[in-house]
DNA sequence: TATTGTTATACTCTATAACTATA
DNA sequence: TATAGTTATAGAGTATAACAATA
């Protein structure tokens, strides 16, 4: 099932790459009680609050998609919809401290297994595919799905 | 929603990268009526048939999933389901003619699409992107849910 | 009128458990 | 008994269209 070991094209490195770490994410979340999108959902939420519409934006979703997945996650008790500040008519949604807590492990543990993938790379090459992939990511501004590793608040 | 553009650890480069192809991905399938794991499958398909027990494990779904997803792919004419030549039990999916044309144009624009996320790397960083993230996918025996580019026949 | 979000509805996707049929 | 696959069931995820509430 693996490859011989013929030279790979940068596309299908990078589509069979998604497919590897999608697994990854998907059984880290399933051993926290998560689906991978409410994995991804409380991920997104670590760093700041955001509102509906927002979070409707950066996750791609249709809004009545995302009302779907934020009732499901806070019936689980993850997150909390709360007045928006400014506008009447928006809704934030947060974290609620057990939704920060499962947040935090489940994203370590992510984190800890993606980070063996490319077990079989050298530091330095380690930094290059980082630095490569930085660059997509930013040139094709991929929304903060998944932070670095601190969680600066607010 | 971009990075300013501090150094990306390898982790939330791969996890964010992912995120991007994953986007480019689904939104290439709509336009070909398919969903993301509709389109999967065909891809998968390409280069050969499989057995249902086969697709199972390469595609990591329940058995009865799978049932599902062939179930409503043969419902809209892309495979067809044989008997194994070897063994009674077994059952074999393949491409319908229909099938392989659409999976043919849905590879191709996905390449096209996935091509350009690296747009802004030299084209020797790409080569080096490919060769790093093709060596992770070997090391972790990630199966060709996605084909290198030829379709050698069964 | 435009924006924010929810509801109604209909599929697709997925898994677990129980089942059939064939080694 | 073991294997290949399906069926039954339940829930999650998604989108489109229509709606409510508030700028």
């Amino acid at each position: 099932m693996a490859d011989e070991g013929g030279r790979i094209g940068v596309v299908a490195a990078l589509v069979r790459a998604t497919f590897l770490v999608n697994a990854v994410y998907a059984e880290s979340a399933r051993e926290y009680g998560l689906t991978p999108q409410q994995g991804q959902l409380l991920c997104v939420l670590m760093p700041r609050s955001y509102a509906m519409g927002e979070l409707s934006t950066l996750l791609r979703l249709a809004k009545s998609s995302l009302t779907g997945l934020v009732d499901r996650t806070e019936r689980n008790g993850l997150v909390r919809r709360e007045p928006h500040p400014r506008d009447p008519r928006g809704t934030l949604v947060t974290l609620t401290p057990r939704g920060r807590t499962l947040a935090r492990e489940f994203y370590d543990e992510t984190c800890r297994r993606v980070d063996e993938l490319p077990a079989g790379l050298a530091p330095d090459e380690r930094e290059v595919l980082a630095t490569l992939l930085g660059r997509m990511v930013r040139d094709n501004e991929v929304p903060i799905v998944f932070a670095e590793s601190g969680h600066p608040p607010d």
